[in-house]
DNA sequence: GTTAGGG
DNA sequence: CCCTAAC
């Protein structure tokens, strides 16, 4: 019914009457231009247009129907359950959060011989004694997976917006819409969860977390939050600069900071980094390395367990649920467990090399160290890989988990800088490396430069539908180029999109010589330009006018 | 949720 | 590619 009363608008390919939005953003548009004339002209082609082009609807009907619409789209996205919404909840129900566990014994004394003395695996020996764990909240992966209600389609557009014969075929797109693949959907109510919903989970299941029983039979205690910002702050100078930097920081990501990975302070202007091959750092040649004592401090400050599964029967008891953590952790720690080293991203597999050699005493370059902890791949059968959560032998039949692959730590190594003050130095590397990444919520993307191929299209794309700019009545957005013409490219938002149209206007206006990358054909860049101007020049308005009138 | 624009 | 004000 909606959908088909937004088809009554199409024409030519383009949509017609205003959106709710189009007239603020036209007027602020015009507004900014300080062009009362093209005000005008915009108010009488708008009504011009609605009356040649909506076949009996006068303006005013138009805007009525326009209202209709939008309150029945908003109703019915209403009345839709909000299967994400309710798997946040979930999320929030089901998470296994324990908060970090700093071993009850400081690892500093751990490896306290000369560090020219101690190898590698000496120190290695040491590590599993220590070992904690921090159990991710994984649901919002399994948010992913879940298939809306009934399989029906929501009403994808929001407010009416989009009546142009893109939308109809997102439209129908949705329509035809298969639960089998739910991965692949860019539906706007199921889509996969976004990096902010990813970050929302995480924020309450932290918060929740504190809350957690402080100490395990064990004896190991989960720290708190406190206690992690004692541990980061044990330096006000070295933590000066991040602490200035945060609270200048945007509230989204100095929350990050706070709740998700406090230890995560590479980012950070300023923090040293050096190069990637950890095995060439040699310690002695640093005159800065004298002037300290010659023991390596290291504090492991947990131990984190990625891709932790567990699913138990919702009518089973919370104490079910602990035990079945219980179980589950106990597994994985009491088989075999391996220690990897790696020191800026890059593996230490000479065992006896020493802590001197292989530069982990180098305080300099210690940003990239990071302790793995690894189960017995030999114990663990294929099945388990947690590409496929078959169950495992549990004492319950319906509870099943998978193992992480691998158990990585967060770190800090503490090294002496003046009389008692200590300094922290955040880690980096192994987290970056490992599984764990897809759930850490503030890593950046990784670079994915545009083919020849993608810029065509998306030249392509702009050429029919535009630049997401007003012009005359007519609304384009890069929503709909993005759905054009990378509906299938997951990695390419409509924002990347926008921005590669940025940059691709700038290629083209620049000299041949002066442009970098894999070289986009001049005739692409001719196409650019040439749409570029079309869509954007003060012209449009008048190019547009001839186009509908 | 989208867009535009600075970083 | 990130961030976010403005819509």
């Amino acid at each position: 019914m909606v959908l088909q009363k937004r088809l009554e608008y199409g024409f030519n390919g383009y949509q017609i009457p205003p959106t709710p939005r189009a007239p603020r953003s036209a007027r602020k548009r015009v507004k900014k231009n300080e062009n009362h004339n093209q005000m005008q002209a915009f108010d009488l082609l708008a009504t011009i247009a609605g009356k040649l082009l909506l076949e009996g609807n006068n303006s005013a009907d138009n805007k009525l129907s326009q209202e209709e619409t939008v309150k029945e789209t908003s109703i019915k996205t209403e009345e839709i359950p909000s299967k994400g919404n309710d798997c946040d909840q979930e999320s929030c129900n089901k998470s296994f959060f324990v908060s970090e566990i700093i071993p009850k014994a400081p690892v500093n004394d751990t490896c306290s011989g000369p560090a020219s003395g101690i190898t590698v695996s000496d120190c290695l020996e040491k590590v599993p004694e220590n070992v904690g764990c921090k159990i991710e909240d994984i649901n919002d992966k399994r948010m992913t997976n879940e298939a809306p209600n009934n399989g029906k389609p929501p009403v994808v557009d929001d407010l009416g917006r989009n009546v142009n014969l893109v939308v109809r075929d997102d439209d129908e797109k949705n329509s035809s819409w298969c639960m089998t693949q739910p991965q692949g959907l860019t539906n706007k109510t199921f889509r996969p969860p976004s990096r902010i919903g990813d970050r929302r989970i995480r924020r309450l299941s932290a918060l929740k977390q504190w809350n957690v029983a402080p100490k395990l039979n064990n004896g190991v205690r989960f720290n708190t939050d406190a206690e992690l910002k004692h541990v980061y702050h044990h330096n006000k100078k070295t933590c000066y600069k991040h602490q200035r930097s945060l609270r200048d920081y945007p509230f989204k990501k100095r929350r990050l900071y706070q709740l998700e990975n406090p230890s995560d302070s590479d980012n950070r202007s300023g923090s040293p980094r050096k190069g990637e091959d950890g095995s060439s750092l040699g310690g002695a040649q640093d005159p800065n390395f004298q002037v300290q004592d010659s023991h390596v401090k290291l504090k492991i400050k947990s131990f984190r367990v990625p891709e932790f599964f567990i699913e138990i029967p919702e009518t089973a008891t919370v104490s079910s649920l602990k035990r079945t953590v219980m179980e589950a952790v106990t597994a994985i720690f009491s088989g075999e467990l391996h220690v990897g080293v790696m020191l800026q991203g890059k593996r230490i597999r000479d065992d006896n090399k020493t802590l001197l050699q292989t530069g982990i005493c180098h305080e300099d370059k210690l940003e990239a160290l990071g302790f793995m902890l690894e189960p017995d791949r030999l114990q663990v059968p294929p099945s388990l890989c947690p590409e496929d959560r078959s169950p495992v032998t549990t004492p319950k039949p319906l509870t099943r988990y998978s193992p992480p692959e691998s158990v990585v730590t967060n770190f800090r190594k503490i090294t002496e800088v003046d009389n008692n003050t200590l300094a922290t130095v955040p880690a980096k590397g192994p987290l970056a490396v490992s599984k764990s990444k897809q759930q850490d919520c503030a890593q950046r993307r990784i670079r994915r430069p545009f083919s020849v191929s993608e810029v065509e299209a998306l030249v392509e794309a702009v050429e029919k539908l535009g630049t997401g700019r007003y012009v005359c009545v007519v609304m384009f957005r890069w929503r709909d180029v993005k759905l054009r013409a990378f509906d299938d490219a997951k990695h390419r938002t409509y924002v990347d999109l926008k921005d590669k149209w940025k940059t691709l206007v700038h290629t083209a206006r620049i000299a041949p010589q002066q442009r970098r990358g894999e070289p986009v054909p001049q005739e692409l860049l001719d196409r650019v330009l040439e749409a570029h101007a079309y869509w954007s020049n003060n012209n449009q308005f008048k190019t547009q006018t001839c186009r509908l009138l």
